[in-house]
DNA sequence: AATGAATGAGACTTCATTCAT
DNA sequence: AATGAATGAAGTCTCATTCAT
């Protein structure tokens, strides 16, 4: 009978709930299993929490705290900070590989009763409107290529982040899959970003600066 | 109480499963529902299908028909091929609104057991592996444009299917999802193919320069 | 795997319940016991009955169609009448022990959710209310005697009712507690009614009929 | 938080469980509920009380030290002494209200292992000796009705008793089911007594007497 | 080919009880 | 004397599956 306190223990069923979500699938997010996880007969984890809902509750304001931690990012130009909300995206998802697979897979949605599987919704709407926002204002402000519009250019983005979280849900180096999405960036901005006009040579100063906002943070 | 012939049913079980399980979710895939559905007792499901496993077995087995008819596409230019892909497939989820459902929310690698998880797995793979050879088959013959790698465009492209399969299962109109498909692939073509080279003189010192930057980070 | 039909089950169950909830208790009253009593396993139960709850409802259905059967009397003198009742309801209980049981120590009640709970006050309400009635009518009319109340007359006739279900539940044989209910009878009716006016010699024939209403019945 | 004495505790324990299981029904009697309506947490009971079932056997106690107080009344006439059951009886039902509830309804055998139900059982036993002793000693005296069998007597007196505790438990005037109660005695005596002798006046006075051994006690 | 009854495993949850603190 | 965490048994209910009809 090894005691733990309250807290302790909630966020130790809260860590085990999104692995089990994550890497056994929805359908095995029973008391059993994450009882046995945590070293606690099934009992015990309703003294931590109502029901087995609740656990999923917590996961998803976890999952959303991870999500959108640090957002909206903040910079003058929208393809900047579209930038920035890229890298972060991409590299939270690389730092909590649970999260990716929850996500991507609906895993927890499924997990998840009609209330909290939209609160999740809210999520995906969240980063879409904040994605097709900066591309509208960088359409507005003449930043934007005039050969794609806001909302494909939404698509590309949301999926380059949606498809390198299945990348790294797959590929173990996490250094490559950082250079990748590095490297899918640039690719983005370039196919993004309307060619400056002459005698503006602010750009490349202006993405260094992103860099390093990313970095420190 | 109404008879059918073997086959007929079989094929009624198989709709009623992926009907299910894209609209109402993995965890509620039962022998119950599956059979009120069909209009059905529980029991009758299991003259058709040995198990409810066999029944998912038969979804997957139905999902690759259909994703990978007539795949690969043939076409001699690589960019090409893979626009044709692109067109197919996004053509196909937007036919078929509960593949999208169900593939990109996983509801069904949550039905499947742990082998045909790994046949739906190797779905992504070989779409995968279908665009990436066709990005590094344009990268060899210099279609692909210089400044973009097979990898990070193969993500790019594959996000960009995932993305509108999730749009396909939000936006209603179906003429608007597919202008935007075209639209998005007008894009990805023009950031992935080489500028022709005749008389072009203004993109290489710019590309050179990316290169660099992306080379140093 | 005995097979019975539907409403045979549903019957069987029915029984088995009331007999339980009467003999071994409210607390008893589980899905397993239940089974055990029919010779089926617990799931089973819930092919015949939605839920526990379900079932006790049905048992306070029939306690209530049992008591209720043939109620309230018809009989022009309002005594005769509560007689009738009287009868009535003392050898339906002597026929049914586990009513009786049931009623008096409201085993039921504690099995039954606050809706049935309250059923089963109305229950006790409709007698009440009938017999209160009769000795109104019979005070009115001049038939009760000038010595008791219709509310007092009320707590001696059903707590006879209630303490010869006591007894019922302990004295072996009916016959004899047949008789006693008889001479219960005699003596409540002897103190109920007004000492019959000079001239009015019906009394005895009247209770003769009386007799024989209840042995036609 | 809020330390107690042991025996000052015992006390509350009971009183709370006698008001659960009145209340609330044997059902919900717990050791959280308990605890909570206490104050405490459920485990610290078990400093007080050894299990569940001892705080039970204690309730059992309490109602029987409660019910048997100042018991059997002594008078020298029989129905005397029946009366001043009677009245001590009822009385003592109107004053503990949860009482009354306990014991017509059965909750608290339904809370008790067999060995205090069989306990409680001997409660009634002995109400129903004492009473059915009365009336054959009322009867061999002669002073019992001769219309009236003493086992048919002791029905009726026993069940007014009941029915007045089920109406205590509905009326909320105490003071006008203390009338009632006084008015069934003065009816249930003119049905017992056998009617006085010639030259016999004492019945008045006898009553008068009963009363004031009543208010005295 | 289908129904209808049943089984048995396993899910969530509650609760008496124990025990370290 | 009490708390807070835990156990283990039991209870309700669901569901894949089997089988007689």
């Amino acid at each position: 009978m090894q005691q733990k306190t309250m807290s302790e223990r909630q966020t130790q069923i809260v860590d085990a709930a999104m692995r089990i979500i994550a890497t056994k699938g929805a359908r095995r997010f029973t008391a059993q299993l994450l009882g046995a996880e945590i070293g606690v007969t099934p009992g015990a984890i309703y003294r931590h929490f109502e029901s087995m809902e609740a656990i999923v509750d917590a996961v998803v304001a976890r999952v959303g705290a991870i999500l959108f931690e640090r957002f909206p990012p903040e910079a003058a130009d929208p393809i900047e900070r579209l930038g920035i909300f890229f890298r972060r995206r991409t590299s939270t998802i690389l730092a909590n590989p649970h999260l990716s697979r929850m996500l991507l897979s609906d895993h927890l949605s499924q997990a998840a009763g009609p209330s909290q599987a939209e609160r999740l919704e809210e999520f995906k709407r969240r980063s879409q409107t904040f994605v097709l926002g900066c591309l509208r204002e960088a359409a507005q402000s003449g930043v934007l290529s005039a050969e794609i519009s806001p909302e494909a250019g939404a698509v590309i983005v949301l999926g380059s982040v949606l498809s390198l979280s299945h990348a790294s849900a797959r590929i173990a180096s996490k250094a490559r899959t950082e250079r990748l999405a590095d490297e899918v960036w640039v690719a983005l901005e370039r196919a993004l970003r309307a060619p400056r006009r002459s005698g503006d040579a602010r750009r490349p100063s202006s993405r260094r600066r992103n860099r390093r906002a990313n970095k420190k943070e």
